[in-house]
DNA sequence: GTTGAGCGTT
């Protein structure tokens, strides 16, 4: 199950997210994000667990707690499949040319 | 060495 966590500490790493999320169930992957353009960590990640028991028991247990000295919040996260993958427009790609008579 | 509402790419 996907499971969003928010209000992380900027040093928080998918490690980290991993063990902690390790505690409560197996954990398949543990991802942080943070911005492309500007580089730096948003301050939330998302973490994919095989069990749906053991993700909800995590999501209660560690939902509102403190984490790095910050409240963390933990959820179910949003399906990320309605989102349009961003494809890339290349070649073929319709190219306006400005007219350059006017 | 900066900042703080929220839901992410391969």
């Amino acid at each position: 199950m996907n499971i969003y966590i928010g209000n992380l500490n900027w040093s928080t790493t998918e490690d980290d997210l991993r063990s902690l999320f390790l505690q409560f169930g197996e954990v398949s992957s543990a991802n942080i994000v943070s911005d492309k353009f500007t580089g730096r960590s948003k301050g939330f990640g998302f973490v994919e667990m095989p069990d749906t028991t053991s993700g909800h028991n995590a999501i209660n247990a560690l939902n509102g707690q403190a984490f790095k000295d910050r409240n963390i919040t933990v959820n179910e996260a949003r399906p990320r499949e309605e989102r349009p993958a961003r494809s890339s427009n290349g070649g073929g790609g319709e190219r306006r040319s400005f007219n350059k008579r006017f």
